[in-house]
DNA sequence: CGTCTGACGTGGT
DNA sequence: TACCACGCCAGAC
């Protein structure tokens, strides 16, 4: 599996309960500064088979923006049993929930490629 | 091979 | 704030 893959899903499993990542920013510490769709491609393809808090990824905006209604119902549940308040499918205060990884994580956790 | 397609992001209006 | 056009890049076909 590639380096890019595995630093992702380990990003992914970082984010702490109540907080949340977004796709360019995932992809960006993991090393792709550009692979936003990447990233979206791995969970498509890796939310079976690992334990992903994949509800915790959501784009710039804030926004939910899965496609299966259903889907997007149980992500937005799951980040409001989280304590995460949102005004219709809009994370309020993005900023305020955005995790942001340690130095000390990223040198230990990640593979540099 | 070329073309199309996204659970994206940025910049312009 | 909202919408649009465009850049992006790996898979599917």
């Amino acid at each position: 599996m590639e380096a890019f893959t595995k630093n992702v899903i380990k990003i992914i499993q970082h984010i702490p309960s109540g907080y949340v990542m977004t796709y360019g920013q995932i992809a960006k510490v993991a090393g792709k500064p550009r692979g936003a769709r990447q990233v979206v491609r791995i969970l498509h393809s890796m939310s079976g088979k690992y334990e992903l808090p994949w509800h915790r990824v959501i784009n710039i905006k804030g926004e939910i923006v899965i496609q299966d209604d259903e889907g997007a119902y149980t992500q937005k549940a799951l980040l409001e049993s989280e304590g995460i308040c949102f005004r219709g499918n809009k994370v309020l205060n993005l900023e305020k929930y955005r995790y942001k990884p340690d130095a000390d994580f990223l040198e230990k956790e990640l593979q540099s490629f």
